[in-house]
DNA sequence: GTCTATAGGGGGATAGAC
DNA sequence: GTCTATCCCCCTATAGAC
């Protein structure tokens, strides 16, 4: 029926679609985030107390993403995209997902970046946290079009480039003196 | 063969599926980016050869986005996701897409954001303004159920926080008085 | 326990009726 | 020119073979 490999045993295994998408989705992001988490555990033994720099931060936790990009002919460029898809999928399950597999990481990370702003309004800090984690995703997404998207200006899968940049910006956003004090 | 209404003829006023979908993302889209655009002519008028002020550029280009959600019952929260997942979409098609009805917008908001940053290089402006788009779409994406991820902190459906919070987050992304200068 | 044959349903597009 | 009846393929999942 098939040319080389048996077609439907993957229901065997894996039992109805939804369920193999996001067997799919949680091999892909789970060694990311374990990635990300003990980076920054690491980062905070090393810091012995003190607060982790806020740029080392964003680089933990943009690093496992960026680098999927790394290797072109590899499968990470596809993961890449698939999870950025993914995050933005208005299915009802992934809401449960996404909370099961960030949730953990955005708190962790959310405490690291909270120490350096301990005043500011939980709201406000929320918000922002979330408008980066949004810059993040999208700066992934779009990698493989940068060319494209700015004329030729920014090169295409430059992942160096987007950490980098990311890092500044990210960092930019929780400035030690803002307007509104904190 | 249906309640109420005849089905495919939808085929013969739309031809095939992807069409269709093209038709009614632009729908959605166009009048958005229509009113970003007058927004910013309107803007640019009164301030009559100075630069317009950055958090006036921010809004203008958020509000209309952001304004979908404040109708709940209506169909703009629909749209806002829809248009969210949309760009995220690998469809070959899709960059074509983008590119007709974003370029425009993005070039002329681009250009008004630039006036306060002349010497910045161009690879890094444009990596920044991808962050801050990139921010703002994952803000109108989430918007939904900012309550549940932020666990009860912030509400959801929140366009006015959303807004306000990004115009200050945007700002801070393009400091008068950056560490490297410009 | 592992996999395959097959049934069932849905969606898209064409060919042709009005 | 407008719409509808119908076809076909693909995709999913179960039932049952090995």
């Amino acid at each position: 029926m098939e040319a080389k490999v048996n077609l439907a045993a993957v229901n065997y295994h894996h039992g109805d679609k939804e369920n193999l998408y996001l067997e799919v989705l949680r091999r892909r992001i789970r060694p990311i985030n374990q990635t990300r988490l003990t980076g920054l555990a690491i980062a905070e033994g090393k810091a012995d107390g003190q607060p982790v720099p806020l740029p080392v931060i964003f680089q933990l936790l943009a690093e496992p993403l960026f680098g999927l990009f790394a290797d072109l002919e590899g499968p990470g460029p596809h993961a890449g995209r698939l999870i950025g898809r993914s995050l933005s999928e208005p299915l009802p399950f992934m809401e449960k997902f996404q909370a099961e597999e960030f949730q953990p990481v955005l708190a962790r990370f959310g405490q690291a970046i909270r120490r350096h702003h301990p005043s500011l309004p939980p709201e406000e800090f929320l918000w922002r946290l979330s408008f980066v984690v949004g810059a993040m995703q999208h700066a992934a997404a779009s990698l493989h079009h940068m060319k494209f998207m700015t004329r030729g200006i920014c090169r295409d899968n430059d992942h160096a480039a987007a950490l980098s940049h990311f890092v500044q910006f990210a960092t930019a956003a929780f400035p030690r003196n803002r307007p509104g004090g904190g």
